[in-house]
DNA sequence: TTTAGCTGTAATGTCAACGGTTACATAAAA
DNA sequence: TTTTATGTAACCGTTGACATTACAGCTAAA
């Protein structure tokens, strides 16, 4: 059970669009050499970063472009700008049995860890920024 | 994505065996009947559990026991047990370019800040035992 | 205003993992 | 030896990921 690339490449895409963008007209072919998957895989991650104000994206034309400083974007911003994951990071068995003093008390004792988890997981990646990222490319 | 509910199940069969194993047998199926899935995913559930030191399970004459203090167990020791996850959380784009100077070095920029990530879940696991859980529980 | 180039997205296919279930061999205790 | 449970293999349906093809729609430049 892995989160999915989509994070990777996204982070990999706007790498791409911050550093190069200046040099090179960023189009799905172009991030997708680097990347090394399908353009069509580069478009629906513009899509999604189009969606959550990190970049824009020239329909016609071609090219995508900053929409945010990097140093406000940070890695939670791009995690859940392509859907890594959907609310609860832990999956719970339904319908544990309300007739069991365990079953009845399973999620009171036990959710309140899974989201504090959660939570150590995402404030970690909110404390990188893309900025970071850029920095130790150092191009 | 979400991490597989193997984990909860787990926890939940464990916090039965401790709460309720003095006054029950522990048998599969009753185990079953409060997670409320089917026997044999709490077999390969105890398998795991077995294989981990955590409990003892009888084969022929039924029934799981404790094998380890609650104290001594934490979430991550279950977490770990019934693999959750193989290794890396994040999954990564496999491939990126050499040629280009984002793809030659998007390791070297993004590894170490997802294993950070991971580790700060891991940890807090690792902070909260079966012991704090059959406490809040108060049967 | 036509056309070349690119984006947006639907549709399809493959694959792996999860979770459910049946079936049955094996083990232990009464 | 009969009863009761575990240990596992085998199979199935569902879901999500990822790759790919295809094509409609947009835009800038010729």
């Amino acid at each position: 059970m892995k989160i999915t690339s989509r994070f990777t490449i996204a982070v990999h895409t706007l790498l791409a669009i911050y550093v190069l963008g200046n040099k090179y007209k960023m189009t799905s072919d172009f991030i997708a050499s680097s990347v090394n998957v399908n353009p069509v895989v580069i478009r629906r991650t513009l899509s999604s970063l189009k969606a959550a104000g990190i970049i824009d994206v020239k329909a016609g034309s071609g090219g995508a472009l900053p929409a945010k400083d990097a140093e406000d974007i940070t890695l939670y911003d791009i995690y859940t700008a392509v859907d890594c994951v959907d609310g609860d990071l832990f999956n719970f068995h339904e319908n544990p049995n309300p007739e069991c003093p365990v079953g009845k008390n399973i999620h009171a004792v036990l959710d309140s860890h899974l989201s504090d988890a959660q939570a150590a997981l995402e404030n970690e990646l909110k404390s990188v920024t893309l900025a970071d990222l850029t920095e130790q490319l150092n191009i």
